[in-house]
Order: structure tokens, then C-alpha cells, then sequence
DNA sequence: ATGGTTACTTAGCAGACAAATA
DNA sequence: TATTTGTCTGCTAAGTAACCAT
């Protein structure tokens, strides 16, 4: 670890010593009392190497460490379920090593204990063949409860929370669960006429809690903003969503940008990824932020009313089924298919309508907030896909001129090689001026995408009929939408899904 | 309401792996 | 064949939201 940064940072180094202090004996203690004058460059090296080594194995090496890899995936990597072989998705415990929490974590630098078998809550069925614990050890427990749908469980030491051993999104339950989820934003698209203009109704109730309600709720469909559930100060990084935004959060200008009525919201959300946003809202909503605002200080929570399970509980009687996270997933399936319909063209390349897939899919990321680091590769890949460029313009210009050359060489009439030469030239340079096309498409693509992760939407977001019914639609192979991988998780999907599939 | 517990989904990243290129 | 580049997978943290007891 000491290549990080968060190595230097002092809460880490305080929490890791600290941890470390209790692993040691009585004469440890008594020897070893500054971490800073502990020297690890020995432990580190040996990882280094470590990791070279493996980098220099022979393909005949590889291969065996394959196999083996291969073998324990299929004697631990699989259950049965209703008499079907499904993957597990995380067969393995997670190793013991210091928690790198994101963001600003206050564990940071703790030790994260090894799970031993004697933490392990095996749940199977009482008839079934019964998983061994390793020898010499014994299972914590072992039930049979066939209400939920984990395989075993352990408690972890860092947050004290259960850490699930669970089935690979390629189960038909994982599937079944995934329709399901999309289903539910099927049909709040039903009542969301109905949901927006009530909530536009109780901006101006007369009782607080509503308008806080309805403004928050605004919010999550508008901004397509998380729930915000309350977390327990000092346990995790300082994060929030919609019902836990703060004051400090929210900036109000009268005008700003041309438009009037601007709210400024700048927080950090899941994951420590900042939010900001600039956006007008409608009167009522302003003059309501204004109002919560009111005699209140930077840290006082915006909505002191509200809460995520009262706004559930408030959803769920609107529509069975209802929660907030349901509108992050209505609104980017939605999005989805309005993009695709608007710039879709049937006439476009295959090429052509993947960019359009991508740029669809991006505006829903960003419309969610996915973000990623910028890749460590992009500058240089950028320049070499900017050379490539270059290049073929070049070569263009040359069938270019080579192509006006045939031309003046077939007089009308003329004999049936300079025809079939003229021919192959003109050929030629449709050929390279496509290529030049997907060459700039990619880098516009590439420039586009930078900063935003598709990935996320991709599989959790986006009803997959969507993209299947594109795909259908359009003569686009859903490969190029979706790998293999992903092709197994939504092959419920890929069933289901006609050309005409509608949202 | 409130807080604790539990089960499940969603999230970004690092390293492994595979494909492309020199 | 060796090296570079791009994609995929595994990992595990961090959310949502239900349930239950008080």
C-alpha cells in the first residue's frame, strides 16, 4: 500500500497503528511505538517482486495456474437451485488487509480481520450435500432458510455489517429479480402524470412536511437524485443524497445563467463522487428552498421534515411497489429509449448507430452522475487515434487524386480496362472515406466519454429490452451492445424482447 | 418516530486477460 | 514473438429499503 496517498494521510496511519498496536505482543508494545519510525520497505519490496514474478511466468506456467483457478471455480463456484447448476457470483471470503474506504473514511487503515469458518453462516438445503468446513474447523452456523437467497454469510469487522455469499447476475433468481425491478418502472410510468402534478399541488400545502415532501420528490425525479438515507456520523464518509442534503449544499440564485431561479446544488454523493448542478426550477420550487432555508445554519438538514421512509412510505401509497429509487430507474429507462428514437437514423452504418447507442447511454449516465477518473492512458491513446486520422486523410487525398487521374485516362468510350480500373479507384476511395468517418466517430466518441462510466447504466439502469428491441429494429447484432458477460445476465431479455418492445 | 438488523442492489477501480500492433 | 493497448472481470465498498422491537 505504500505506493497510495491515503498511506500518508494521518487518519490512516493513526487507525492502522492502532490496530496494529492490539495484533502485537507485550514486548512489541514495548518496542514498537512510532509508526513513523517504522520501516516497511522490506514487506513492500517482497510484494513488488512478488508481482514481477508473475508477471515473467512462462505460458506453460499460466496455463497450469489457469486450470487450477478453473478447477476450484468448478468445485466451489457453483450451487443448485431448484434442481438447476447456477454461479455464484462471490464464492470466495474476502482476504484480511487494511480497509480503504472511499472518500474521506474515517476507518480507513483498519485492519480487516480474516474470516475464518467459525464466522460462516452456511444456508443450504437440510437434504442437500452440506459444504465441509476445512479441516479442523467448523461453521459458525448452518440453517435452512429458504426465504432469502444467500449461500452463506459472515459478519465483517470494520462496519459490523453481514457480508453475503450470493448468485451471479446470470441465475434465473438474479434474472427474475432484474425483470421484476423494470417491471415496477413500467408501471410507474402509468401514474407519473398523476405523481408529478400532485407533488406540484403540495408545493404549496400548507403543512411544511408535504411541501418538503414535494419539493425532495421533485428533486429525485427531476435530478434523478438517490434517496438519501441517514447514516450514522463517524462511521462513514460524508455523504448524502436527496432527503439528507444540507444547507451547505444548496446555493439559490434569482438569476443566473439567463434564466431565473436557479438552485446551485454542490454535495458529495455515493462514493464520495461530487454532484453539481446548476439548474432552474420552477417558482414555487425556489420559493419553497428558500423557505426551508430560512434561520437555519450551513449544517442544518434542508428537509428537517422528511425522511426517506416517511417519502417511501408516502410512494408506496401512491403505487404498490413505489419507492424512490424506482424514478432513477424509470427516468433513465425512459431517457434511454427517447434518445435512441431521436437520433437513431435507419440509413446510418452499423458504426454509425453504435455512436448513437453510446451517446444515448451517456446521457443517461450523466443524467445519473456516473462518473470515472479520467483513464491514466487516455492522453496517449487520444494522440495515437489523432495520428491515425491524419493518416488516412492523407491516403484519402491520394485515392483523391488518383481516382481524377482514372478519370482523365477513361475518355467516354473508352476501352474496358481503363473502365474497370476508373471502377476499382472510385472504389477505393469510398472505401478509405468510410474509414476515415468511424475513425473521427471513435475519437468524438472517445473525447465524449472520457469522464463518464456507461458501465454502471448499462447494467443497472437500462431496461435491456430496450436495447435489444434497438438492436432488432435497427439490424445492430446485440453483440456490439452487449459482451458475453452481458449477454448471459440479461438473457432474460434477449428472450423476451421483440422489435416493437415499448418501454 | 427511532434505532438496529438484515438483505439486497448499485458503484468505481485495479489488475487480469485478450486483441492489436510493432 | 514481444510489447502495447483496450476490454472485461472480480472485488468489495456503499448505497436503498424492508422489517422488527421499543
Amino acid at each position: 500500500m505504500l505506493d497510495h496517498e491515503y498511506t500518508t494521510k494521518e487518519v490512516f496511519q493513526n487507525n492502522f497503528f492502532s490496530d496494529w498496536r492490539k495484533e502485537m505482543t507485550a514486548e512489541e508494545r514495548r518496542v514498537i511505538k512510532h509508526l513513523d519510525k517504522c520501516d516497511f520497505t522490506e514487506i513492500h519490496r517482497h510484494f513488488v517482486d512478488r508481482t514481477a514474478a508473475r508477471k515473467a511466468l512462462s505460458r506453460e506456467e499460466r496455463q497450469k495456474l489457469k486450470e487450477e483457478a478453473e478447477k476450484l471455480q468448478q468445485e466451489f463456484g457453483y450451487c443448485t437451485l431448484d434442481g438447476h447448476r447456477e454461479k455464484i457470483g462471490n464464492f470466495k471470503t474476502e482476504p484480511p488487509g487494511l480497509f480503504r474506504g472511499r472518500g474521506d473514511h474515517p476507518k480507513m487503515g483498519m485492519l480487516k480481520r480474516r474470516v475464518l469458518p467459525e464466522d460462516v453462516t452456511i444456508n443450504c438445503s437440510r437434504d442437500s450435500k452440506i459444504p465441509e468446513p476445512p479441516a479442523g474447523h467448523q461453521w459458525k452456523e448452518v440453517r435452512s432458510d429458504n426465504t432469502v437467497t444467500w449461500l452463506a454469510s459472515w459478519t465483517e469487522n470494520i462496519q459490523n455489517s453481514i457480508k453475503y455469499v450470493m448468485l451471479n447476475p446470470s441465475s434465473k433468481l438474479k434474472g427474475e429479480k432484474d425483470w421484476q425491478k423494470y417491471e415496477v418502472a413500467r408501471r410507474l410510468k402509468g401514474v407519473v402524470d398523476e405523481i408529478r402534478s400532485q407533488y406540484r399541488a403540495d408545493w404549496k400545502s400548507r403543512e411544511m412536511k408535504k411541501r418538503q415532501r414535494a419539493v425532495a420528490l421533485y428533486f429525485i425525479d427531476k435530478l434523478a437524485l438517490r434517496a438519501g438515507n441517514e447514516k450514522e456520523e463517524g462511521e462513514t464518509a460524508d455523504t448524502v443524497g436527496c432527503c439528507s442534503l444540507r444547507v451547505e449544499h444548496v446555493q439559490l440564485y434569482p438569476e443566473a445563467d439567463g434564466c431565473q431561479h436557479v438552485v446551485e446544488l454542490d454535495f458529495l454523493g455515493k462514493d464520495s463522487i461530487r454532484y453539481y448542478n446548476r439548474v432552474p426550477v420552477e417558482k414555487p420550487v425556489y420559493k419553497n428552498l428558500q423557505l426551508f432555508m430560512e434561520n437555519k445554519s450551513r449544517g442544518d438538514d434542508l428537509f428537517d421534515r422528511l425522511t426517506t421512509s416517511s417519502l417511501n412510505k408516502h410512494l408506496q401509497d401512491l403505487m404498490d411497489g413505489l419507492t424512490a429509487k424506482v424514478f432513477r430507474t424509470y427516468n433513465a429507462s425512459v431517457t434511454l429509449q427517447e434518445q435512441l428514437r431521436a437520433l437513431t437514423r435507419a440509413e446510418d452504418s452499423v458504426a454509425a448507430k453504435i455512436l448513437s447507442y453510446n451517446r444515448a447511454n451517456r446521457a443517461v449516465a450523466i443524467l445519473c452522475n456516473h462518473q470515472r477518473a479520467t483513464p491514466k492512458t487516455f492522453e496517449k491513446s487520444m494522440q495515437n487515434l489523432q495520428s491515425k486520422i491524419e493518416a488516412k486523410k492523407q491516403q484519402v487525398a491520394e485515392a483523391k487524386a488518383e481516382l481524377k487521374k482514372a478519370r482523365a485516362d477513361h475518355k467516354p468510350g473508352g476501352d474496358d480496362r481503363s473502365k474497370s480500373f476508373l471502377e476499382k479507384r472510385k472504389r477505393l476511395l469510398e472505401k478509405l472515406q468510410e474509414q476515415l468517418v468511424r475513425l473521427s466517430t471513435q475519437a468524438t466518441d472517445k473525447e465524449e466519454s472520457k469522464q463518464v462510466a456507461l458501465g454502471t447504466s448499462k447494467l443497472n439502469y437500462l431496461d435491456p429490452r430496450i436495447s435489444v428491441a434497438w438492436c432488432k429494429r435497427f439490424g445492430v447484432p446485440v453483440e456490439k451492445i452487449y459482451n458475453k458477460t452481458q449477454r448471459e445476465r440479461f438473457a432474460w431479455a434477449l428472450d423476451m424482447a421483440g422489435e416493437d418492445f415499448e418501454f
